[in-house]
DNA sequence: GATGAATGAGTGTTCATTCAT
DNA sequence: GATGAATGAACACTCATTCAT
């Protein structure tokens, strides 16, 4: 009995050692540079036993995006505590996504590799538990907007609010590549904040309408 | 003197053959697994000969990419001369890059790719070649709102705006991958234009103060 | 239990199973007109496999160089047993290096391939260990040297002596090509003979003084 | 008919431009890594022409070969007639081949490598231009042997000399590469001067039997 | 459950040579 | 005589995945 309990235990341990491995692979090399091979030696284990633990890589690297997700989550709905305004709830979690883009770089091109890939590569189940996560995130923001001074806004129109309002600043952090180039000139948190503005704008507009 | 046009002619069309199969398979794969073997073949050439016409594989693709930026830019400059207000002109622009990104979904898929692509990989000159492509489409919209309303708008702001403005198109257009699963029960069409208005406000705000 | 040894003794034949289809092309062929895929298919294996047992060419190379040297060493060795004086030693071990030359010609065309080849060609640690082979079989010159006449000869003389007699073998075994251009009309065992009497001339002289 | 001459005299020019353009990429870059097309474009010529002058890659190295050949032979003939007695003259040839071997340590390296390179691979009519060159450098050896004290010693034995004492240097400039590792700790220009006296030894001995 | 040897199609790229113009 | 576009076999090497033990 407690026998079946130190086999579970193992195994958790076992998929966490293959995931830190993992995870630290990627991040040191990048997604195509990682092979099974290699997660397998540094993690001191076969290849037949990662394998064991997940079906293939995609779904190994989609753990790890799921991982990401999380974390990005949770940094948010801790920011979204902290304001008491509105305006406060929200920029604390527009740097929050923007923070973590960069402390979490990987993590954050893992998700760009998942959004951008063929979709025929990630099966249905995959791609749904994904979803789950960014639902999640998505639900911080509605809270938030929920909780904020629009209070007779119906469901549907905090939602989309929601979604406008994270695609915006996912857009600016995909730009943020161009800050070398196109962006010469310009100081991205400067930019980027400049890009909250306008999105809390066209908020307040709403609410008076 | 006939033969040498005539030469010229034909390794244009060659290199046309090579571009438009590359992009055929391509956009029925993706990137990772097409192959300049495959390429080859298909173009009824040898392998030796696309690298004749292209450095590498890489370039071949950039190739593509500038095309697919080529295509938006034009799409864009004629939308933006139909509408007759800032915000017709807008409107039209906005939806002529939704309408691309649909329309030649896999030209936009190329573009993610590439921006979200470990900077490596991609050698400093090609990088500059495929940015002046972002900053002419850039630049469309900087010169419709230059010359909408907003008169006496510094060029700096003018920058920000568009910025901001093609951004915010772009993280929607990115949001749609999930309009099966997050978004599930929208039309996306409506929230993309939902996300305009959004923008107009803000931009009318900015008109404002 | 046993397993574990036949897995053991598998891994070791495999091994063999490689080295011997590599060594034949190798000496059908020469080094450069042989390739992985033909090894692999030679030795009914899959080219992956060879890179499970070698690194990559150069070291699956110069486990044949080794095995030469070794081969040499083992001759040379056996030879300067044989004789009773030190000019018959010499003799017998001189001829073991044409006969060697001769025997396995292909051997030592790739210790000339490896003498000759640029430097970058070879890792570090592979050279070290040529080099290794290359030192044991100096020393058989030197303990010989050293068990001959001359006692009171210095190490270091030694040295230079088993190193210049070698140099002057190995330098008449490179002009061997020749022996039906410019040597034309000389049997070259008996250049090498004379070559011989040469080198032990200057030993004896080198006692006198 | 004057332009007859300059035909011919273009032709060479274009012969040498060819060389001249082979030798450099070849002494920067190694043999292998010189192609064919790179010499065109460096020579500012077509890869066809290139098959004009010379029947293929090889033959264009063997003229290589030749041309190092030639200089060889020069430098030793110009310091076998500095020295005064046989000895001087002799050792000041030795150094020259020595000094060859550095300051030209690229048409050395040609130089072995068609020595060592597997024999089908050259026609029988580079091998005997080449050994022409080679047999050149034997004659000045051979003369300087019969024009020393040694009056009285027939031409066969000259010969045999002659051969002995070249592939002697040969043999230890081919150790030269060993200098880093099994040399360690010997000056190689020491080495060399101690194989030579050892040749020398063995010469006076002739003289005196 | 765990192992790790084996697979083999696949990758991007090169290069000596040919030949129609 | 000169061109240079075209060839295509060949190269060394990788990698996700399988399966007998």
């Amino acid at each position: 009995m407690g026998s079946i309990e130190r086999r579970q235990r193992e195994k958790e341990q076992r998929r966490e050692q293959i995931l830190n491995t993992a995870r630290e692979l990627l991040f040191k090399k990048g997604i195509d540079a990682t092979s099974m091979n290699q997660i397998a030696k540094n993690a001191e284990l076969s290849v037949g036993t990662l394998y064991l633990y997940f079906k293939n890589k995609e779904s190994l690297f989609a753990a790890l995006q799921e991982e990401g997700l999380d974390l990005l989550y949770t940094k948010i709905r801790e920011e979204s505590e902290k304001g008491s305004t509105l305006r406060e709830k929200l920029k604390k979690m527009a740097f929050a996504y923007m923070d973590f883009s960069e402390d979490h770089r990987k993590y954050f091109d893992i998700m760009n590799y998942f959004l951008s890939s063929p979709k025929i590569l990630f099966s249905a189940s995959l791609k749904a538990r994904v979803d789950k996560h960014v639902n999640r995130i998505l639900s911080v923001f509605e809270d938030t907007l929920k909780s904020g001074v629009l209070k007779n806004t119906d469901d549907r129109e905090i939602r989309r609010m929601a979604v406008v309002f994270c695609s915006n600043l996912h857009g600016m952090l995909q730009f943020k590549k161009l800050q070398n180039t196109v962006l010469q000139g310009e100081d991205f948190r400067d930019l980027y904040m400049y890009s909250f503005d306008c999105a809390m704008k066209s908020l307040e507009r709403i609410g008076d309408s």
